[in-house]
DNA sequence: TTCCAGAGGTTAATATATTAACATGTCAAT
DNA sequence: ATTGACATGTTAATATATTAACCTCTGGAA
């Protein structure tokens, strides 16, 4: 049913999605890694009040790590990803998604190896099959 | 110099980077065009708000189009989306450019055209030569 | 001509996000 | 054993975002 948006992201205020991305990044992290994630970051004790809040509204979980937390993200990283995708699409490439692909091959594309580009290669080439 | 954080969108609050997204998907808006657009909206008077808000802030310009106005987003068009892949690359896919590129492809491969193949086609040509 | 729909101007109330103070506990080094 | 670094628990103050009320203006329909 998709209830609670599509976009675990989408409900946050500034701060709120700075740390959150910040965990994205990291994968899981402690308030110290979020802290030393963030380019502008308040208090320690404000990092600690916010990942707190964002355990509450369901976004984020959290585990013992000895002891200290760590937290990171609830929602599957693969959903997360997705929702990511969706919304770049949809908000800044409408119905232009070669364009998107071209943006990232333009900022990135000197960067890849070959076996990434052979993987893209071929999801290419299932495409063009599928079109066909 | 790169002043006033290179991502036009970052310093948002929830609502306001709501509408500004708006916008840029919109193109050019008008009040009604981003209540319209917008799955959950406050009233008309609160959006005009938002909107004049954000013209204070310098996110957004806006134009006479007889008598109502016309919003857009201030900065370049171009610069705007390479901020956005920029930043959904580092947070969601974190040197792995391929796989962001692999999950735009799940999402709308098979509704591309071949002319957009054909263009993709030609950056990941263009990309092996340049790793070689 | 009157009236209504839909636009903008201004200002204030409210909700929420954000920051951080203060207190306590624990472990490791001295 | 004491101290300092670093962690969490709790609570409150503050700043900011968000909502929307109330007003005027204008053009077209009745």
């Amino acid at each position: 049913m998709m209830k609670k948006s599509e976009n675990p992201l989408r409900e946050l205020g500034r701060r709120e999605r700075q740390i959150v991305e910040a965990v994205v990044k990291l994968g899981e992290a402690s308030v110290s890694q979020v802290l030393d994630e963030i380019s502008d970051p308040p208090t320690y004790t404000s990092i600690r009040t916010m990942l707190q809040l964002l355990v509450k509204k369901g976004v984020l979980q959290f585990r013992d790590d000895g002891k200290r937390y760590l937290y990171k993200i609830k929602a599957n990283q693969d959903t997360v990803r997705t929702a990511a995708v969706k919304n770049l699409l949809a908000t800044f490439f409408p119905g232009s998604a070669s364009v998107a692909i071209a943006t990232i091959l333009d900022l990135v594309g000197d960067r890849l190896d070959s076996d990434e580009i052979d993987e893209i290669q071929q999801k290419i080439d299932h495409a063009k099959k599928e079109n066909r």
